[in-house]
DNA sequence: TGCCGAAGTTCATGCCGTGAACTAACTTCG
DNA sequence: CGAAGTTAGTTCACGGCATGAACTTCGGCA
Protein backbone atom coordinates (compact mmCIF):
# COMPACT_ATOMS: atom_id res chain seq x y z
CA UNK A 1 0.00 0.00 0.00
CA UNK A 2 2.68 2.27 0.58
CA UNK A 3 3.21 4.28 -2.89
CA UNK A 4 5.85 3.78 -5.19
CA UNK A 5 8.16 1.09 -3.73
CA UNK A 6 9.31 0.22 -0.17
CA UNK A 7 10.41 3.65 1.21
CA UNK A 8 12.22 1.33 4.09
CA UNK A 9 13.65 -0.57 1.51
CA UNK A 10 15.26 2.41 -0.62
CA UNK A 11 16.99 3.64 3.33
CA UNK A 12 18.37 0.09 3.84
CA UNK A 13 19.78 0.70 0.25
CA UNK A 14 21.15 3.87 0.78
CA UNK A 15 22.96 2.59 3.93
CA UNK A 16 24.56 0.22 1.97
CA UNK A 17 25.70 2.83 -0.69
CA UNK A 18 27.53 5.09 2.11
CA UNK A 19 28.41 2.36 3.86
CA UNK A 20 30.70 0.84 1.35
CA UNK A 21 31.92 4.24 -0.10
CA UNK A 22 32.68 5.40 3.62
CA UNK A 23 34.18 1.63 4.12
CA UNK A 24 36.46 1.74 0.62
CA UNK A 25 37.84 5.32 2.03
CA UNK A 26 38.43 3.72 5.27
CA UNK A 27 40.60 1.03 3.81
CA UNK A 28 42.73 3.44 1.61
CA UNK A 29 43.52 4.84 5.03
CA UNK A 30 44.14 1.58 6.87
CA UNK A 31 41.63 1.35 8.91
CA UNK A 32 38.54 -0.38 9.60
CA UNK A 33 35.10 1.30 9.47
CA UNK A 34 34.74 0.71 13.05
CA UNK A 35 38.47 2.26 14.19
CA UNK A 36 37.29 4.97 11.90
CA UNK A 37 34.93 6.07 13.05
CA UNK A 38 36.13 5.58 17.31
CA UNK A 39 39.23 7.27 15.94
CA UNK A 40 37.32 11.04 14.84
CA UNK A 41 34.90 10.83 17.79
CA UNK A 42 37.98 10.86 19.93
CA UNK A 43 39.78 13.10 17.51
CA UNK A 44 39.74 16.50 19.37
CA UNK A 45 39.09 15.57 23.55
CA UNK A 46 39.03 12.57 25.04
CA UNK A 47 36.19 10.66 26.36
CA UNK A 48 35.26 8.33 28.92
CA UNK A 49 34.73 4.82 27.68
CA UNK A 50 30.89 4.73 29.15
CA UNK A 51 30.24 7.63 27.09
CA UNK A 52 32.25 6.67 23.98
CA UNK A 53 30.27 3.65 24.32
CA UNK A 54 26.60 5.58 24.07
CA UNK A 55 28.05 7.75 21.33
CA UNK A 56 28.78 4.94 18.91
CA UNK A 57 25.91 2.80 19.99
CA UNK A 58 27.21 -0.08 21.05
CA UNK A 59 28.06 -2.12 23.80
CA UNK A 60 30.71 -1.25 26.68
CA UNK A 61 32.59 -4.88 26.12
CA UNK A 62 32.54 -4.76 22.39
CA UNK A 63 34.46 -0.71 22.79
CA UNK A 64 36.78 -2.23 25.26
CA UNK A 65 38.08 -5.10 22.25
CA UNK A 66 37.56 -1.99 20.05
CA UNK A 67 39.74 0.19 21.85
CA UNK A 68 42.05 -2.68 22.41
CA UNK A 69 42.75 -3.33 18.67
CA UNK A 70 43.18 0.44 17.45
CA UNK A 71 45.53 1.09 20.98
CA UNK A 72 47.83 -1.86 19.49
CA UNK A 73 48.19 -0.18 16.77
CA UNK A 74 49.11 3.44 18.22
CA UNK A 75 46.31 5.26 17.00
CA UNK A 76 44.82 5.95 20.05
CA UNK A 77 45.68 5.29 23.80
CA UNK A 78 44.20 4.90 27.52
CA UNK A 79 44.35 7.54 30.17
CA UNK A 80 43.12 7.74 33.87
CA UNK A 81 43.06 11.54 34.87
CA UNK A 82 40.12 11.73 37.20
CA UNK A 83 40.25 11.10 40.66
CA UNK A 84 37.82 8.67 40.45
CA UNK A 85 40.15 5.60 39.57
CA UNK A 86 37.62 3.81 37.78
CA UNK A 87 37.07 5.73 34.68
CA UNK A 88 39.25 5.58 31.77
CA UNK A 89 39.32 8.02 29.23
CA UNK A 90 40.34 7.67 25.46
CA UNK A 91 42.58 10.27 23.66
CA UNK A 92 44.26 10.22 20.29
CA UNK A 93 48.08 10.01 20.01
CA UNK A 94 49.63 12.18 17.75
CA UNK A 95 49.89 9.38 15.36
CA UNK A 96 46.33 8.85 15.46
CA UNK A 97 45.51 12.69 15.87
CA UNK A 98 47.14 12.53 12.14
CA UNK A 99 45.45 9.77 10.54
CA UNK A 100 41.98 11.01 11.85
CA UNK A 101 42.26 14.35 10.46
CA UNK A 102 43.97 12.85 7.11
CA UNK A 103 40.31 10.20 6.80
CA UNK A 104 38.43 13.23 7.85
CA UNK A 105 39.03 15.46 5.56
CA UNK A 106 39.39 12.30 2.35
CA UNK A 107 35.29 11.45 3.60
CA UNK A 108 34.19 15.16 3.42
CA UNK A 109 36.17 15.03 0.57
CA UNK A 110 34.88 12.14 -1.63
CA UNK A 111 32.03 10.66 0.57
CA UNK A 112 29.42 13.35 -1.28
CA UNK A 113 30.32 11.68 -4.29
CA UNK A 114 27.60 9.06 -4.22
CA UNK A 115 25.26 12.43 -4.28
CA UNK A 116 26.69 13.96 -7.53
CA UNK A 117 24.20 13.07 -9.69
CA UNK A 118 21.92 14.96 -7.48
CA UNK A 119 20.62 18.18 -8.45
CA UNK A 120 22.00 21.49 -6.17
CA UNK A 121 18.90 21.76 -4.54
CA UNK A 122 18.45 17.85 -4.13
CA UNK A 123 22.14 18.04 -2.53
CA UNK A 124 20.71 20.91 -0.05
CA UNK A 125 17.85 18.99 0.96
CA UNK A 126 20.02 15.67 1.71
CA UNK A 127 22.75 17.77 4.06
CA UNK A 128 19.44 18.75 5.57
CA UNK A 129 18.14 16.54 6.36
CA UNK A 130 20.76 14.07 6.73
CA UNK A 131 21.99 16.36 9.76
CA UNK A 132 18.30 16.40 10.83
CA UNK A 133 18.14 12.66 11.14
CA UNK A 134 21.60 12.10 12.66
CA UNK A 135 21.60 14.43 15.05
CA UNK A 136 17.95 13.68 16.22
CA UNK A 137 18.79 9.11 16.45
CA UNK A 138 22.16 9.18 18.04
CA UNK A 139 23.05 10.34 21.90
CA UNK A 140 25.78 11.61 20.38
CA UNK A 141 28.75 14.07 20.83
CA UNK A 142 26.82 18.15 19.95
CA UNK B 1 35.55 25.43 4.15
CA UNK B 2 32.88 23.05 3.26
CA UNK B 3 30.03 24.99 4.74
CA UNK B 4 28.22 23.93 7.86
CA UNK B 5 30.06 21.12 9.33
CA UNK B 6 31.01 17.55 7.73
CA UNK B 7 28.51 16.56 4.63
CA UNK B 8 30.38 13.36 3.94
CA UNK B 9 30.29 12.78 8.32
CA UNK B 10 26.72 13.45 8.05
CA UNK B 11 25.81 10.76 5.58
CA UNK B 12 28.11 8.32 7.41
CA UNK B 13 26.06 9.42 10.62
CA UNK B 14 23.21 9.08 8.76
CA UNK B 15 23.87 5.55 7.36
CA UNK B 16 25.07 4.33 10.91
CA UNK B 17 21.60 5.02 12.16
CA UNK B 18 19.59 3.23 9.32
CA UNK B 19 21.90 0.33 9.95
CA UNK B 20 21.46 -0.10 13.63
CA UNK B 21 17.55 0.27 13.23
CA UNK B 22 17.68 -2.24 10.47
CA UNK B 23 19.91 -4.47 12.29
CA UNK B 24 17.52 -4.54 15.20
CA UNK B 25 14.38 -5.30 12.82
CA UNK B 26 16.46 -8.42 11.33
CA UNK B 27 17.26 -9.94 15.00
CA UNK B 28 13.41 -9.56 15.72
CA UNK B 29 13.29 -11.98 12.99
CA UNK B 30 15.72 -13.96 13.92
CA UNK B 31 18.10 -12.97 10.92
CA UNK B 32 21.64 -10.68 10.66
CA UNK B 33 21.58 -7.90 8.41
CA UNK B 34 23.41 -10.47 5.91
CA UNK B 35 21.23 -12.79 5.94
CA UNK B 36 17.87 -10.44 5.27
CA UNK B 37 19.54 -8.30 2.38
CA UNK B 38 20.43 -11.92 0.97
CA UNK B 39 17.06 -12.88 1.24
CA UNK B 40 15.29 -10.18 0.13
CA UNK B 41 17.29 -10.05 -3.06
CA UNK B 42 16.46 -13.53 -3.97
CA UNK B 43 12.78 -13.69 -2.31
CA UNK B 44 10.86 -13.20 -5.78
CA UNK B 45 13.63 -15.12 -8.49
CA UNK B 46 16.38 -17.58 -8.17
CA UNK B 47 19.65 -15.35 -9.05
CA UNK B 48 22.73 -16.78 -10.24
CA UNK B 49 25.50 -16.62 -7.41
CA UNK B 50 27.65 -14.02 -9.47
CA UNK B 51 24.81 -12.06 -9.92
CA UNK B 52 24.10 -11.95 -6.60
CA UNK B 53 27.53 -11.23 -5.31
CA UNK B 54 27.10 -8.38 -7.86
CA UNK B 55 23.92 -7.16 -6.60
CA UNK B 56 25.34 -6.71 -2.79
CA UNK B 57 28.38 -6.09 -3.45
CA UNK B 58 30.47 -8.75 -2.23
CA UNK B 59 32.72 -10.82 -3.35
CA UNK B 60 31.80 -14.58 -4.87
CA UNK B 61 33.76 -16.73 -1.74
CA UNK B 62 32.05 -13.66 0.81
CA UNK B 63 28.51 -14.93 -0.63
CA UNK B 64 29.51 -18.79 -1.02
CA UNK B 65 29.68 -18.72 2.89
CA UNK B 66 26.54 -16.63 3.33
CA UNK B 67 24.64 -18.85 1.42
CA UNK B 68 25.90 -22.04 3.42
CA UNK B 69 24.78 -20.27 6.64
CA UNK B 70 21.59 -19.24 5.44
CA UNK B 71 21.13 -22.62 3.80
CA UNK B 72 21.88 -24.35 7.11
CA UNK B 73 18.78 -22.52 8.42
CA UNK B 74 16.47 -23.30 5.43
CA UNK B 75 15.73 -20.54 4.34
CA UNK B 76 17.26 -20.63 0.98
CA UNK B 77 18.49 -23.32 -1.50
CA UNK B 78 21.09 -23.81 -3.74
CA UNK B 79 19.80 -25.14 -7.91
CA UNK B 80 21.43 -25.75 -10.94
CA UNK B 81 18.92 -25.81 -13.38
CA UNK B 82 21.05 -24.07 -16.79
CA UNK B 83 22.44 -26.93 -19.06
CA UNK B 84 26.05 -24.78 -17.99
CA UNK B 85 26.86 -27.21 -15.22
CA UNK B 86 29.09 -24.66 -13.53
CA UNK B 87 26.02 -22.19 -12.62
CA UNK B 88 24.41 -21.96 -9.66
CA UNK B 89 21.07 -20.62 -8.89
CA UNK B 90 19.78 -19.80 -5.58
CA UNK B 91 16.31 -19.84 -4.52
CA UNK B 92 14.11 -19.31 -1.72
CA UNK B 93 12.52 -22.42 0.61
CA UNK B 94 8.73 -21.92 1.50
CA UNK B 95 10.04 -21.05 5.09
CA UNK B 96 12.50 -18.48 3.45
CA UNK B 97 9.65 -16.91 1.35
CA UNK B 98 7.15 -16.61 4.61
CA UNK B 99 10.35 -14.88 6.97
CA UNK B 100 11.14 -12.62 4.06
CA UNK B 101 7.76 -11.25 3.79
CA UNK B 102 7.26 -10.74 7.16
CA UNK B 103 10.50 -9.15 7.20
CA UNK B 104 10.50 -6.79 4.43
CA UNK B 105 7.12 -5.52 5.83
CA UNK B 106 8.24 -4.73 9.31
CA UNK B 107 11.33 -2.92 7.55
CA UNK B 108 8.32 -0.74 5.60
CA UNK B 109 6.54 -0.43 8.86
CA UNK B 110 9.46 0.28 11.39
CA UNK B 111 12.69 1.56 9.29
CA UNK B 112 10.50 4.83 8.64
CA UNK B 113 10.38 5.38 12.23
CA UNK B 114 14.12 7.24 11.67
CA UNK B 115 12.56 10.08 9.91
CA UNK B 116 9.32 10.52 11.58
CA UNK B 117 10.25 13.83 13.12
CA UNK B 118 10.75 15.17 9.10
CA UNK B 119 8.09 17.32 7.38
CA UNK B 120 5.98 15.67 5.56
CA UNK B 121 7.73 17.67 2.35
CA UNK B 122 11.32 16.45 3.65
CA UNK B 123 9.79 13.03 4.00
CA UNK B 124 9.29 13.01 0.60
CA UNK B 125 12.30 14.33 -0.32
CA UNK B 126 14.37 11.87 1.11
CA UNK B 127 12.03 9.14 -0.31
CA UNK B 128 12.86 10.57 -4.00
CA UNK B 129 16.61 11.13 -2.80
CA UNK B 130 17.48 7.64 -1.52
CA UNK B 131 15.53 6.01 -4.31
CA UNK B 132 18.29 8.09 -6.61
CA UNK B 133 21.11 7.31 -4.81
CA UNK B 134 20.36 3.83 -4.64
CA UNK B 135 19.53 3.14 -8.16
CA UNK B 136 22.34 4.70 -9.28
CA UNK B 137 24.92 3.34 -7.67
CA UNK B 138 23.81 -0.23 -7.07
CA UNK B 139 24.96 -2.44 -10.49
CA UNK B 140 21.21 -3.59 -9.09
CA UNK B 141 17.94 -5.48 -9.79
CA UNK B 142 15.78 -2.92 -11.72
C1' DT C 1 43.42 -33.17 -27.78
C1' DG C 2 45.13 -29.39 -24.91
C1' DC C 3 44.94 -24.97 -22.98
C1' DC C 4 42.63 -20.92 -21.15
C1' DG C 5 39.15 -18.63 -18.56
C1' DA C 6 34.78 -18.55 -15.86
C1' DA C 7 31.73 -20.24 -11.88
C1' DG C 8 31.90 -21.66 -7.34
C1' DT C 9 34.11 -23.49 -3.34
C1' DT C 10 37.42 -24.08 0.53
C1' DC C 11 40.67 -22.66 3.97
C1' DA C 12 43.10 -19.73 7.22
C1' DT C 13 43.09 -15.42 9.24
C1' DG C 14 41.43 -11.28 11.42
C1' DC C 15 37.78 -7.99 12.69
C1' DC C 16 33.54 -7.33 14.92
C1' DG C 17 29.58 -7.82 18.31
C1' DT C 18 27.13 -10.61 22.00
C1' DG C 19 26.19 -12.73 26.57
C1' DA C 20 28.03 -14.19 30.79
C1' DA C 21 31.21 -13.92 34.32
C1' DC C 22 34.62 -11.22 36.49
C1' DT C 23 37.77 -7.33 39.04
C1' DA C 24 38.39 -3.09 41.08
C1' DA C 25 36.83 1.03 42.96
C1' DC C 26 33.33 4.01 44.77
C1' DT C 27 28.93 4.64 47.70
C1' DT C 28 25.58 3.87 51.14
C1' DC C 29 24.09 3.14 55.37
C1' DG C 30 23.68 0.63 59.70
C1' DC D 1 34.33 1.35 60.72
C1' DG D 2 32.65 -2.31 57.60
C1' DA D 3 29.48 -5.18 54.84
C1' DA D 4 26.34 -4.77 50.84
C1' DG D 5 25.39 -2.96 46.69
C1' DT D 6 26.65 -0.25 42.44
C1' DT D 7 29.30 1.39 38.71
C1' DA D 8 33.38 1.39 35.24
C1' DG D 9 35.71 -1.38 32.72
C1' DT D 10 37.68 -5.96 31.31
C1' DT D 11 37.97 -10.93 29.87
C1' DC D 12 36.47 -15.07 27.64
C1' DA D 13 34.21 -18.16 24.40
C1' DC D 14 31.49 -18.10 20.50
C1' DG D 15 29.48 -17.06 16.00
C1' DG D 16 28.88 -14.05 11.93
C1' DC D 17 31.28 -11.76 8.45
C1' DA D 18 34.94 -10.35 4.80
C1' DT D 19 39.44 -11.01 2.59
C1' DG D 20 43.26 -13.24 -0.10
C1' DA D 21 45.09 -17.35 -1.92
C1' DA D 22 44.64 -21.81 -3.63
C1' DC D 23 41.66 -25.11 -5.70
C1' DT D 24 37.92 -27.91 -8.55
C1' DT D 25 34.90 -28.23 -12.27
C1' DC D 26 33.22 -27.13 -16.42
C1' DG D 27 32.75 -24.76 -20.95
C1' DG D 28 34.99 -22.55 -25.06
C1' DC D 29 38.21 -22.59 -28.53
C1' DA D 30 41.85 -23.84 -31.45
Amino acid sequence: MTESQGFGDMLVWLSLVIQRRYAQICTDHDLTSAQASLLCVVKDRPLRMAELAANLGMAKNALSQLVDRTERRGLVQRESPEPDRRVITLGVTPAGKKVAEALYADVADRLPDIAADLSPDDQQHLRRIATLIATANLPGPC
